[in-house]
DNA sequence: CATAATATTGACCTTAACGTAAAAGTCAAA
DNA sequence: TTTGACTTTTACGTTAAGGTCAATATTATG
């Protein structure tokens, strides 16, 4: 095992580019090894990349993705760093609540579009 | 009743700019209605604030939420536009769906790095 | 050995969603 | 009447997150 992943493997499985990967990188978001000019991407970095992807995903900036890793990377030891840190896990918190609410309003609103063509196609569809 | 809103009641409820608003209109999402130059927004454009701000908070973008509005505000009659409009609900149902999960994981993982917090403190506050 | 696939860096380009600043008008209160 | 709050339009500026293109390796393979 102990597998290396090619930049191209990755961007096959995820469904992105080569310069989002680099972007990544250039953002210190990610640091993949070298073999001379090539980057090598182990198992962590293929895992790293889901992550910030499901960040970006529900919205969070490069910025905020990259707070997080530095938190998983190396966690303040102060304590005032400590609770600074406890509230903006709990802002973040309330941030994703609110957009969870968001998603089910909107889900709802979808399921009564769909009801509305399913009953406008059954009009149509008996004069057809 | 039926009132009229200024633009910055809205703008200080909803806590965006007046530049947001006015652009909102120039991309045909909302039709204040209009005393001289000055806007005047009814309850129903208030509304429409409303929802095109969740929209955003979920990352939808602009012209996905004009395709929405118009969606509601005059619905596809041909059987084919209805089909087609069903599958592009479908569609959103599913990144909606992906979007939750996203968020639910996040979710688990601030609980995590919240009690790693707590733990730590509660280390820390035992030599002070 | 030639071709195709894959890799690199560097540089400029693009799009969305507003921000910001300028110049000017309206209206109420002190 | 002047100050302050609010309004308008026009227009250029900004930021994030990559896209795109060029020029150049490296490598595998038929």
């Amino acid at each position: 095992m102990n597998k290396y992943y090619s930049i191209t493997e990755l961007t096959r499985e995820f469904g992105v580019s080569t310069r989002t990967l680099r972007f990544y990188e250039d953002e210190g978001l990610i640091h993949p090894e070298r073999r001379g000019r090539t980057r090598l991407f182990r198992a962590a970095d293929r895992h790293l990349i889901k992550e910030i992807l499901r960040g970006r995903r529900i919205g969070f900036t490069i910025a905020e993705i990259r707070e997080i890793i530095q938190v998983y990377k190396d966690p303040p030891g102060e304590s005032g760093q400590l609770r600074l840190l406890m509230k903006r896990v709990e802002e973040k918190r309330e941030e994703l609540h609110q957009k969870r609410r968001d998603i089910e309003e909107t889900l709802d609103e979808l399921n009564n579009v769909e009801e509305a063509c399913l009953t406008r196609l059954a009009e149509i569809g008996v004069g057809t």
